[in-house]
DNA sequence: TCTAAACCATGATTACCTGG
DNA sequence: CCAGGTAATCATGGTTTAGA
């Protein structure tokens, strides 16, 4: 049967989906009455045209309970277009296999980043990962004339550190763990400057009648070794996503005689800055 | 042997209290 | 209100232990 714009059996061409689950990066459940339009016969590939107007093909498969998913593909439209819980995607239907998606923010507002996204679907993870690292708000960095570096953040948050002597713990700022919520979580992401991302596990450890502290350990050494960081380097964290628990992180290595660099943090938006 | 957790020690910083 | 003393909290890192 053609599906075409004119066939008047189309009772439903678009419908909406609210990101609410974490499981929307891998699939994407679509509304059974929407489904019910292609009389048990569905295209298996549909092309999803994104804000940018780029297109992506995705799979759209089947389960035994009835309900079909934007399957393979669908993962390269997510992170491309950085979707996270919250996003409001809006899909209309072109009657054969093209989706037109339009994807809001929380706030209502369209999602910028989402407008600016590029297919690379077919390309090496790396083109990948560098786009997304692109896509974070770059920070300016620059040396003052007595040598500092003044390092001037796009994003509310950010704290440095030294990278420590033990260099598979590091601890997060008390303050801002606890002001954001970090203090809950059980993981971060932090994106290198090479736009490759690490999964880093926090842990809260006690101390003694002392309170605690937050500590960034399992998987944090295996970012530094992929990024030749050693201790006495000095790290930057930039929050990019809070709720998602996303950092960037800028490196500053330290001269051979073991001198570390000064980093001098400055945010637009003051919100918090945390120098250890 | 390496990584990571658990526990401990210490110095620095911050918060709080009290007397003038 | 302020200065000084004290307690609480925090950051850092060392040691020991466990598991892969």
């Amino acid at each position: 049967m053609a599906r075409n714009s004119t066939n008047p059996s189309w009772r439903v061409r678009s419908f909406f989906k609210p990101l609410v689950h974490d499981d929307f990066s891998r699939h994407l459940c679509l509304p059974p009455l929407f489904m019910e339009n292609f009389n048990g016969r569905p295209p298996c590939k549909c092309t999803l045209r994104g804000p940018s107007g780029e297109s992506w093909t995705v799979g759209l498969e089947g389960r035994e309970d009835g309900k079909f998913f934007f399957r393979k593909g669908w993962q390269n439209f997510v992170e491309d277009h950085l979707l996270e819980i919250g996003n409001f995607l809006v899909f209309k239907y072109d009657g054969d296999t093209k989706f037109d998606v339009k994807i809001y923010n929380p706030t209502g507002c369209e999602k910028e980043e989402a407008v600016a996204a590029k297919n690379t679907t077919g390309n090496l993870a790396s083109i990948r990962n560098r786009k997304k690292s692109m896509l974070y708000k770059p920070a300016d960095v620059k040396e003052t004339s007595d040598g500092h570096i003044a390092f001037r953040s796009k994003y509310k948050t950010c704290f440095k550190a030294t990278v420590p002597k033990i260099p598979y713990r590091m601890t997060v700022p008390k303050k801002l763990a606890v002001a954001k919520g970090l203090i809950e979580k059980e993981r971060v992401r932090l994106t290198d400057p090479n736009g490759k991302t690490w999964k880093v596990k926090l842990r809260v450890e006690e101390i003694k009648s002392r309170g605690n502290r937050l500590l960034m350990t399992e998987g944090l050494l295996k970012c530094w070794h992929a990024n030749n960081i050693s201790p006495g380097d000095t790290a930057v964290f930039e929050l990019v996503n809070e709720k998602r628990s996303e950092m960037k992180i800028h490196f500053f290595r330290a001269e051979a005689g073991g001198k570390r660099p000064t980093v001098v943090l400055e945010l637009d938006a003051s919100d918090s800055v945390v120098e250890n």
